[in-house]
DNA sequence: CGGTGTCATCGAATCGATTTGACCATGCCG
DNA sequence: CGGCATGGTCAAATCGATTCGATGACACCG
């Protein structure tokens, strides 16, 4: 029995107190249905009287069986999560378009606790769809853990999953552009800082072997798009997208990997902070830029701080990708059958990417 | 009745099978309670069988009365407010706190739809606490909206809410020592470069009708922080913490406002920014830092992209904040009473404060 | 052998709402 | 005036679990 009494007004008090039924109190609550303007009225100075600010959401969840809640399962903690810009504009798509249903996010770290643990809101939190935001590995955990509990499931970005709609960009198309564009200013070697390849963060330069552990989308698909036109010389893995990483990759690249009359004379970079970091480490190196080499990255984020370089890079529309992923969402609750899209992605050239220097 | 028949299985289902009452078997699932393996075995067996995978989190939280969501009202549109690395830091330490509760994040914009409406999350959603991230202003709709369905808050950073804990900065005494720092050097003509004031974003040069209506925190902290040392020759309104808004502060402050020889040494911004887009202003101005101009932040973040610079700021425990709010979050829901902090802050000297020019 | 205590199990109440179908006045029509 | 809609109101079932107090079995002790 209830330990609390919780003096919290209830509907059956709001409705004895106007002198009317429950069933009729709920009626006025929720608008729908048949209801004389008096009554109504009544009711509402009842529950003004007692303080009563709206049925309890609650009790209404239980009954109509929908929490109004949209599971977010982010791929990491928090605070790197977001420290992605990437990352944060699909997320306001995605918030904004939910918003618009009454549909509330619940963000859910989709950290590995190891050994198939995962956290204890994918287990018990309430939600009537979760969408996987970043894409699942082979046997995600995450995604398994849903599963089972037959949660309906929005995937974005990566390897399609049975029955659930997915959410793309045209990922390998957009990378293959981004190289064409540099093959056709006359680049030969050009270098590739790549996103994380998977479970297991690593970083340094990828041999054959590693190459075909790229688990992980978009990697994978970035990396597919730019072997369709060109070979890269290197293959530097990073640990995250972050300019850190991105600065020092391409300081071992054009620094101290060769001698500098072998160096990559361009660099395609899966995302633009990686891209941003190159462009750094170049400056630090005393290269100019594009003269000396040329950098391309992968996202169209609006980069203020490069300033006054302006980043060549595959502008891909985020914030709709967020609100398709929210569209999807919403009619897998409706019950409707999403479809699976894929967004198209465009080079929009900047000021990092020019002719190959004469050698 | 239930228009769908909705053929998850129940409790009772798993329990009708496993010729237990509904109570052991509730007993069996939540493991409180005394029972015996075998039983224990047995309830388990029938759920595998019927594919049931635990309690519905809807009648378990009916039944507790808690629905295990901290809402987390953040100021604005997602995408703007997770463009803030600040915003970010504290929400990170706040959702690993929560997370070891097993309690999750529900994020609900605070943005104000005019006219007193607020999002219909706030007057709707099942939340066991509120959590005001970036402080309230007065007369705040969504504080209201939050009062009048009795919903415990936690309010970060600003002015305090009766009744509720509050985390916040000794913002106040760290934009002291930053000037104290700047006036050390040598420095008397410095210009300030401020967060937004509160409704309605302005940017530009404010004046002493307008410096009244600082209402929002951490602003008005800071601004008196500042004059307990110095008063600023100009003070510059932006809309946003973000470096764009501080780079075009910093070039009207550094280039056109006055001449030269009259331009202010240093500038010391309410964020890092802010400060970074000043950094980058002087930089384009052809202004040698700190020879020609010091520029000193608040916040304490790590901006790779700033290299070589590296800024002078006020570091504040940003991630400590959010498990603080997260704390007294789980206070408030076990009924505890929680305390308000205040949590220290002190200052980083960096390569961009330097002794004032010799005139 | 009766009394007492322990322990696993069960029955029933409860959390707070929504929704359906029944019910009872009306009002209208023929 | 009887029959038939119409429309507002209500009683009761239901959503799916948790938890209290009762029950019965069993062992132990005096």
């Amino acid at each position: 029995m209830g330990r609390t009494p919780s003096n919290r007004p209830t509907l059956a008090r709001v409705a004895e107190r106007a002198g009317v039924s429950v069933s009729t109190a709920s009626l006025a609550f929720s608008g729908s249905g048949p209801i004389t303007p008096e009554t109504r009225d009544k009711v509402f100075a009842a529950a003004t009287d007692l303080g009563y600010t709206g049925p309890n959401p609650l009790g209404r969840q239980l009954r109509r069986g929908r929490s109004g809640i949209v599971g977010v399962v982010i791929g990491d903690h928090p605070g790197r999560a977001f420290r992605d810009p990437v990352a944060v504009q699909v997320l306001d798509g995605l918030v904004d378009v939910l918003g618009t249903e009454g549909l509330g996010v619940l963000l859910i770290p989709g950290v590995d606790l190891g050994e198939d643990t995962v956290d204890p809101l994918l287990e018990t939190a309430a939600m009537d769809v979760a969408v996987l935001v970043w894409g699942v590995l082979t046997d995600d955990p995450t995604l398994a853990a849903l599963q089972r509990r037959s949660v309906p499931v929005v995937v974005g970005e990566g390897r399609a999953v049975e029955g659930s709609p997915l959410v793309e960009l045209e990922d390998r198309a957009g990378a293959a552009e981004a190289v064409r564009h540099l093959v056709g200013l006359g680049h030969t070697r050009i270098a590739e800082i790549s996103l994380p390849f998977g479970r297991g963060e690593r970083s340094g330069p990828v041999d054959a072997e590693r190459l075909a552990c790229a688990d992980r989308t978009p990697t994978a698909h970035r990396m597919a798009g730019i072997r369709d036109v060109v070979d890269p010389v290197i293959t530097w893995e990073t640990p995250a997208s972050l300019v850190e990483h991105g600065r020092d990759a391409a300081t071992e690249i054009l620094g101290t990997w060769v001698p500098a009359d072998e160096r990559p004379t361009a660099i395609v970079a899966h995302s633009d902070l990686l891209a941003a970091g190159a462009v750094i480490a170049a400056r630090e190196l005393g290269l100019r830029i594009p003269e000396d080499v040329s950098v391309a990255g992968f996202d169209g984020l609006d980069l203020p701080w490069l300033s006054p370089d302006v980043l060549t890079s595959v502008h891909q529309p985020l914030r709709d990708k967020g609100m398709k992923l929210g569209q999807a969402a919403i009619d897998l609750i409706a019950g409707r059958e999403p479809t699976s899209v894929s967004l198209p992605v465009g080079l929009v050239p900047g000021t990092t990417t020019g002719p190959a220097p004469a050698r």
